[in-house]
RNA sequence: GGCCAGAACUCUGGAU
């Protein structure tokens, strides 16, 4: 059953919906994982009628089927419904509430959010930094970092949201500061700050940050051109574009 | 110990 479920999970990523459900058809026995398998493929396919139709037709549900219905509606926009279905489910856990908040957020709901937030019954390193993230996106940066500074854990993607927080609202040299003392650096951390600073006009700085880089993915190369290209330093801008290993 | 659900960067496309 278990190797079914990931190969109906595969067909799902690959976009082939009618393949996952046909396996699905053949399969001699199912369990709860592959009802959630065909849901959540269903949901990231876009397909949130054929979900519910899942959902409703499963034998038994858990807290996964649950949260993927959530899920799809959130990503259709449709707060409302997916709320309803929040309230309606017969256990929650930390993915449940951190799936709701990430609604609210979308929603620019941000104080709702925050409740919610509150209401939780134990907030993880994800949760805290879907709020941070929210903040962030509203530029309300200092009850950001109020919440960063009272992780008691953090990961490198929480710190690259600090500072894609700060470097968004120009406030690039707060970002920097982080920036030095984050234990951790990934891809998504340079881009950031490479980012915080063209978006500031420093184009200098953001070279500089580019050239430090251990490894120089799409990404940045884009942000790096795109800086290049908007303080008209086209030879530059070119430059890197001739550099750039995938092209596109 | 294994991608059934949740958080961060650039661009593009789609939907509104």
């Amino acid at each position: 059953v278990t190797s079914w479920n990931s190969i109906i999970a595969g067909y799902f990523q690959n976009y082939r919906p009618q393949e996952a459900r046909s396996l699905f058809d053949k399969m001699p026995e199912r369990n709860t994982t592959s009802w959630n398998s065909m849901i959540s493929g269903y949901v990231k396919n876009n397909m949130l009628n054929h979900a519910r139709k899942m959902f409703d037709m499963m034998p038994e549900r858990n807290v996964v089927s649950w949260t993927a219905m959530v899920r799809g509606y959130i990503q259709e926009g449709a707060i409302s419904e997916a709320e309803s279905i929040f309230h309606q489910m017969p256990e929650k856990n930390v993915v449940s509430w951190t799936v709701m908040l990430g609604g609210l957020i979308q929603e620019n709901r941000i104080d709702d959010a925050r409740r919610l937030f509150d209401a939780m019954p134990e907030k993880d390193v994800v949760a805290r930094t879907s709020m941070i993230s929210g903040y962030c996106q509203q530029g309300r940066l200092a009850e950001a970092r109020e919440l960063f500074d009272d992780m008691p854990r953090r990961n490198v993607i929480s710190w690259t949201t600090m500072i894609s927080g700060y470097a968004q609202n120009l406030q690039v040299d707060i970002a920097r500061k982080l920036f030095e003392v984050m234990p951790e650096k990934n891809e998504v951390s340079w881009t950031a700050m490479l980012t915080g600073y063209t978006q500031c006009g420093q184009v200098e700085e953001a070279y500089d940050i580019f050239e430090r880089m251990p490894n120089k993915p799409l990404a940045a190369c884009n942000a790096m051109i795109l800086g290049f290209g908007q303080s008209g330093k086209v030879v530059e801008a070119r430059r890197v574009f001739n550099q750039m290993g995938v092209k596109d």
